[in-house]
DNA sequence: ACTGTTTACTCTAGGTAATGCACGAAAGCG
DNA sequence: CGCTTTCGTGCATTACCTAGAGTAAACAGT
């Protein structure tokens, strides 16, 4: 593991983005304060930025008899980030400011039974993806980076989807198709990936050394992050906690084992649950996971006695294996993401906490933080923009330190 | 995180180190190849460790017609490090050169009934340094550092035991105790963290960025490195894999919880696991586990049945429990260690590796080397010395850089 | 208005690191 | 005794971060 200077830098830069994001317009002293830099290197770094245009002065703070302090935001306008998330059953495309506001978003449905060839898929990414920049009023080529999230793993360095298994493919070197249609930096990973990205620039991961965001959905699985930074593993593909054992030889799997966690927390675990407890359960639409789950949550909230049984029985399977990771990996905070924590997440949590004392070690238990996703939106494409804003910010910078910002046009 | 350029150059001097450490004698321009380091920059670490005179040039080789390479490798009389490993039922002391092999060794018992205050261990623990360093002909206060590992959660900047479950201890501050009787720099913390700088420095970790080293004795747990460094957590408890669920509502746990890995592949759990299958075996010693693995050990490799199946059963579980490790981690190696493993590690691991592809993903199993533990000795007081010389090396260093190494004094 | 005070920012110098390049060192070869 | 080859190191350069000096922009009291 090659380390250099210029990896301060750019971490440097990112964490300064980052306060500025978090914080909305604030004054260089704060950032230097929160970060631990010298007022000095906040000062080159927000020199830098301000340079490239990313970054505006928006006008001053009073420092009781001083010189006044002047705010920083980002300029908003600055360009425009595509993220793209595609699943099993849609691809949905956001375009986001350099703030990482939505701008505009296009979904288009995927058929999975007749719609599985990677140039279908990618027809389908191309074709949303210039709608949703049409809508946001750019040409695609006018974007400053496009990151695209797929499930399965990921060759990320050179941008092949390595194993889908939904789709069941091999070594598609996707982001070679894409760029033949795509004429910007494009980033190609998975979506627990892009998830832990969004959770550490926007959501509870701000700040925290190590995290794990747990995406509860059809599909189970957690991304991690090691020191402030996304760790991947060896190949890409740390974080398949949803394929750890939860209960010897139990459930059948889609992966081919038996009794991972998957099977018992993912909706269709849930589903399978809500069968073995009311077979005949109204609460229950064969064949349709988010009515499902959605019918589970109102019934809960009305006090219904089968949904309540079916989310106290997931939360005991959810608290072990939430507690397996805290044990493992001493995390900071846990975030729980993904749709199913959307719509159960609350009950789901609150039940899980009270019987996570009996799995997890006190002190690792004590001293981590367990939140649901509190992102807006869409957090995988937002975690695919940030790849995409992260590949900028590497880009930029260089040669640029001096006088960057002399002509202040002050007020009076 | 703040990152700073002296991690850097702290980070290669490690790395220095480590390649003169394993390759013996060794010429700059091969570590420069290995390590992608300019020359000039190795030349310069190199220059510094000459000058602190952890290294020395002994020998050259013939490059075909040019100036010889001039071979470096670590000055072996340098000074000396003590690593202790204490467990619960012995303090076992090993002094170390430069080069980190043993110089001698002192193993005291400990009566876990009887001897539990921290007063006693801090005893036990400077007699038998004491009494080694005279073996190895210094005094305690020569010595470069002393690294000591006790069992349970470690407070490693304050040096202070946070929670030792056998003891009962809580917030002892053990290194300001252990300062009161030794004057040179001391290093606290567990035997997962010890195991896994040894494996870092030493062993199958060697020059891999993301290791997992499973403990495998009367405890169970598993020390991580991250990006080629000790990863840690949190709170300084990361890796306690030995108390991840296996078994939902299974066996009783040390913990107080139920079905961890711990309860089926830790020694008691395997001697438990022979109870239950073969109740009058004569295998079994209550109450001494080092002789019952032992016994099985040899009755294994006569063919035993009994044995064959304990191994067998217990090897299941193993399985699933690596699996969970390298679904989650994605590790590059994986390390099986301490006295079952060394015992039995051979066996176990074979009929563990048949049954991995049935519970871990294929694509991390495959590129994740399974191996059990090279190093000869006490790989936890090894660690436990590695930390000292990480120390050493991290206080080492600084204005030193111009001709240091002059007067060469060449042959002829 | 003027002057001092306070606070914010920036510039310069200095320290640390890595590295490319050139030159001296140390061989072998004719 | 040059000539060639290959090492190793000093030096200049580049790229970081930081302390501290200097400058800018307010306010307060004469």
């Amino acid at each position: 593991m090659k380390r250099t200077s210029r990896d301060i830098r750019v971490a440097n830069r990112f964490e300064v983005l980052r306060r500025i994001l978090g914080a909305g317009p604030v004054a260089r002293q704060e950032i230097a304060a929160d970060t631990g830099l010298s007022l000095a290197t906040v000062s080159n770094l927000v020199g830098e930025l301000l340079q490239a245009d990313l970054l505006e002065e928006v006008g001053y703070q009073d420092s009781g008899g001083g010189r006044p302090r002047a705010l920083v935001a980002v300029r908003r306008s600055a360009g425009m980030l595509a993220g793209v998330d595609v699943a099993e059953t849609y691809v949905h495309v956001e375009i986001f400011d350099t703030a990482l506001r939505v701008l505009a978003s296009v979904e288009e449905p995927l058929h999975p039974s007749q719609e599985s060839s990677p140039a279908q898929i990618v027809a389908h990414i191309v074709s949303s993806l210039r709608a949703a920049a049409d809508r946001a009023g750019v040409g695609p080529e006018g974007l400053m980076g496009v990151g695209v999230s797929v499930p399965g793993q990921i060759d990320r360095a050179g941008g092949v989807s390595v194993f889908a298994p939904n789709w069941d493919w091999h070594d598609v070197p996707l982001r070679a198709q894409l760029a033949e249609h795509i004429g910007v930096p494009l980033y190609l990973d998975n979506p627990l990936r892009a998830g832990v990205l969004a959770e550490l620039w926007f959501g509870a991961g701000r700040g925290r050394d190590d995290v794990a965001v747990l995406t509860l959905g059809t599909g189970v699985g957690a991304g991690l992050a090691v020191r402030g930074q996304l760790y991947r593993g060896a190949t890409n593909s740390a974080g398949e906690w949803g394929h750890t054992n939860l209960v010897m030889d139990g459930r059948p799997c889609r992966c081919g084992s038996h009794g991972c966690v998957e099977a018992y927390v993912g909706a269709p675990g849930i589903m399978a649950r809500l069968r073995e407890i009311a077979p005949d359960s109204p609460l229950l639409r064969p064949g349709d996971q988010t009515a499902t789950i959605d019918a589970l949550a109102s019934a809960y909230h009305a006090g219904d006695p089968v949904a309540t049984a079916v989310v106290a029985e997931t939360a005991r399977y959810l608290a072990v294996a939430i507690a397996d990771l805290i044990n493992i990996l001493n995390p900071e905070v846990v975030v729980l993401s993904s749709w199913v924590a959307a719509k159960l997440g609350e009950p789901l949590l609150a039940r899980a906490r009270a019987l996570l004392g009996r799995h997890a070690l006190s002190r690792p238990l004590a001293n981590t933080e367990i939140v649901l996703c509190r992102i807006e939106g869409n957090p995988v494409s937002l975690g695919a923009a940030t790849f995409a804003l992260e590949g900028y910010l590497e880009r930029i910078g260089g040669q640029v330190t001096a006088a960057a910002t002399r002509p202040r046009g002050h007020r009076r």
